[in-house]
DNA sequence: TTGCTCCTCACGTCACGTGAGGTGGC
DNA sequence: TTGCTCCTCACGTCACGTGAGGTGGC
């Protein structure tokens, strides 16, 4: 059975990334299409897809693409690890080190958000002086 | 009665932005210290200190400079018309165009934090199906 | 064969970080 | 007078945006 594979265009529409910022995301190592056209048509797997949807999710949560990296490469090795039977107590700590990373990003940004919403409610008191 | 004055470092401290976002604010002429030393310090008032908060506070939802810098301007300027008793109806409505973007780009955070924090959790059972 | 999609440079941008070298003020 | 704080360049960085000029594939 042949896997399917999809142009960049179609990954950037189905995914909500820009071409630009899939190509970056090469360009650093971050994700990379798992294969080429003959004419150099970047060639992207269900998988590739995957993984592009999981940085464009964990974006807003503020960690740089480096750290974004880091956690990725522990996923793939605890689940390598873990198909082998081997090495996976050692391979989950580390994914859970960076996951709390994360989620430590995650909880500062949602703080930020619930002052910025305090700040706003603010302002919006200030407009409705204004209104009478 | 004698204004208060505050040089960059005790504004920073208690703000809680880095000198240099401080001094690149009045770069892009957001804002301006109300006055400067003879020898050339910076000298921040009470409402530049409120105006950085602000900013500060609004940051996360994820507005440019630029369309902050509008928002600040309106609201000066509807509290300006409020003052003088002019034009207020005008200014409050340009005021509150403004703030409505805001209110949008918030809940476009809220939402991107919502699927962070939802594909944050199908990474945290991957690392419990390797803890065991 | 004609478009539409994709390619690689490569410079631009936004919001700062980070020294370098020098001066001001309690 | 000694530090500590502040000053102005000015180059660096991160995560892309935006053409320019050229080729691939249904």
């Amino acid at each position: 059975m042949l896997e399917e594979h999809y142009q960049i265009g179609t990954v950037a529409e189905t995914v909500g990334l820009s071409l630009r910022t899939i190509r970056y995301y090469e360009e650093i190592g971050l994700v990379s299409p798992s294969g080429r056209t003959d004419g150099g048509f970047r060639l992207y797997t269900e998988a590739d897809i995957e993984r592009l949807h999981l940085v464009k999710a964990l974006k807003p949560v503020g960690m740089s693409l480096e750290t974004m990296g880091t956690l990725l490469e522990r996923a793939d090795a605890l689940e390598v690890a873990v198909a082998a039977g081997d090495g996976v107590e050692d391979a989950a700590r580390a994914f859970e080190r960076v996951l709390e990373t994360a989620h430590r990003h995650l909880e500062e940004w949602q703080e930020r958000l619930e002052q910025a919403r305090t700040a706003l409610a603010g302002l919006d008191r200030l407009a409705k002086t204004g209104d009478r």
